[in-house]
DNA sequence: CTGTTAGCGCTTTCAA
DNA sequence: TTGAAAGCGCTAACAG
């Protein structure tokens, strides 16, 4: 081999074929026929030149990448690359790649990877919208990219959603603590113009007035879906005694170690002296042993589902009937909850 | 705006600005001369089109696709995610995307990336290569393609290397055990074939022979960079109780994880009962509070120095001098050792 | 089953 | 400072 020769292209390995370049394509992707004699010579022939196709000119001509992307908002969050497992492993078994994309909840990032995204012509994108405004959507929408938003909703916009049922698991939690007697329950969620944020804390209100307790708005505090967002809130509701706090709902699972880190400060035993409960589960990895009370979502399936629909919309043609797929939650109840006033 | 019109193309763009395509191309890529005047008029145009350039094509004809591959082996490991920040911080700021892959130590998905990324024609790959056999890499640079190897040595391969400093680092967590008392040290560490875990083996060596101890082969124990990794070679090891042991060093932070679990089911407690070191610190997310020893890489200047060097080599011609880059780690001595026989 | 022609959308090269 | 022509490497469309 010559190192310095240039790299082959279809029309070298077409020559060595003694066949037309068009051959060589369709022998080598495997579409149209080719008898089993050619398709042997031509993949010789490729072999032997060492020819490496050129994605770049065939997706040009195609106007197919088989590329979609993945947008997160928070890369470490093992919710999200469990969620990219899902994806991954059904856009690889379809023979499409995945580019990984990361905006920290920065809807500036964001915008600018989704401009990159349309440029590179990729085949479909899987969203996960760092705001609920529907503003990106709506590009993306206009540009004809196909779209599937994950796990979040977004406001005025006819678009496919793959999520996690989060009234529904909210609630679950919140009844779960109410029938071990806590009545005194504060819900720290994420940021106020997400919709999960908002989702978490209706299901909350929504079991407490069906028990009919009162609602003290006092104990309903947004913050970030971070760990420093659930021990800022933490402390800033520990700090007032007066609320009297037998139990926390946690909105997300990094926000559940802010909690816990905060409660330890606070001398506070876990569930001696207060009750935790957790949207989103964690891997063993960050526990020391399954000790929450959670409401698992499926991620990977999440993943898998809204790749398979956005694939699926990739073939269609453009007048499909908007779908909305709710994965529900499970109630997994482990050892950060237990009976108000039980004696230790 | 007419929503089933196709995409504007440049030469929509030049129609409308009443100009030549190429000055068009000139003007919104800034390059080569164009009046102001002339400029508006298409950036004008564009805007009204609302011109979205085709990335396929441009790569196509100038054989550039301003894209980086990153190529790791665990992206739930923060380390490689640190990392991959500074890789995505420098490559941005030069106009670069990075694409992210993830191996699993697999050689096999390795392969499938490599190729893939051969046909993509990306500019250039920093590979944690899944084996020490420079295969993989000999074909990337038998293909031209520009290649930087980071954290890993690769054997028999001339090829540029950012890495750090583990038999240093492994050196000093083991001095560190021994001015403690310590003589009987074991150390889990990651896959034969890997060149850190044999290099961090070789500092523990070094360290115990400079100090006149015995090497007790039954002390080294190689496994999985993993939390089960950790956990299983932890098990192996104290159900030997001829071992002795009063001090692990551990060699990456996912296996500390699976040694602190499996210590606490051994009811053995950290440090009073047994010292535990750490190669590679973790982040505030997988633990309660700073408390592990650790020697700290620095995960992020490793990213941005590996990217720099491989968009240098990128804009170089081919003959360039290879280069090693070894980054130091730093000692943080923090709660996870003790004296040996300090009393409780 | 195989080939010819044309062209995807852009930039290189050369010319003015 | 601008433009014309050519072509990057591949496949769609059509023909045989």
């Amino acid at each position: 081999m010559n190192p310095n020769a240039k790299p082959a292209t279809i029309r070298d390995v077409a020559k060595r074929a003694g066949v037309a370049p068009i051959t060589v394509s369709r022998a080598l992707n495997k579409s149209g026929y080719v008898s089993d004699e050619v398709r042997i010579r031509v993949e010789q022939a490729a072999a032997e030149l060492e020819f490496v196709p050129n994605m770049l000119a065939r997706s040009l001509r195609s106007h197919k990448t088989n590329t979609l992307a993945l947008i997160v908002t928070d890369i470490t969050n093992p919710f999200w690359t469990t969620v990219a497992r899902g994806v991954e492993d059904v856009a690889n078994a379809s023979g499409y790649q995945v580019v990984f994309c990361n905006t920290d909840e920065n809807e500036e990032k964001q915008a600018q990877y989704l401009s990159m995204l349309l440029r590179r012509r990729v085949d479909g994108i899987l969203l996960v919208p760092a705001s609920s405004t529907g503003d990106a959507v709506r590009l993306l929408l206009a540009k004809q990219m196909r779209v599937v938003v994950l796990d979040r909703r977004v406001r005025g916009c006819t678009v496919d959603v793959v999520r996690g049922a989060s009234t529904d698991g909210a609630r679950q939690l919140t009844r779960h603590l109410l029938e071990l007697g806590h009545r005194r329950i504060a819900i720290l969620s994420g940021p106020k113009h997400v919709s999960v944020s908002e989702e978490r804390v209706m299901g909350y209100m929504q079991a407490l007035k069906q028990m009919g307790v009162d609602i003290d708005t006092r104990l309903v505090v947004h913050g970030q879906f971070s760990v420093s967002g659930g021990y800022i809130m933490t402390q800033a509701l520990l700090t007032q005694s007066a609320l009297e706090v037998t139990a926390i709902f946690a909105a997300n699972n990094f926000i559940a170690i802010g909690v816990l880190r905060a409660l330890r400060e606070f001398a506070l035993r876990v569930p001696e002296d207060i009750s935790v409960v957790v949207f989103d589960d964690l891997p063993e990895t960050y526990t020391w042993e399954p000790f929450l009370t959670v409401a698992a979502q499926p991620a990977y399936e999440l993943g898998k589902e809204a790749t398979a629909l956005l694939l699926q919309r990739i073939k269609e043609p453009a007048d499909y009937e908007i779908q909305e797929i709710v994965l529900p939650t499970e109630l997994i109840v482990r050892n950060s909850t237990r009976s108000v006033g039980q004696i230790v």
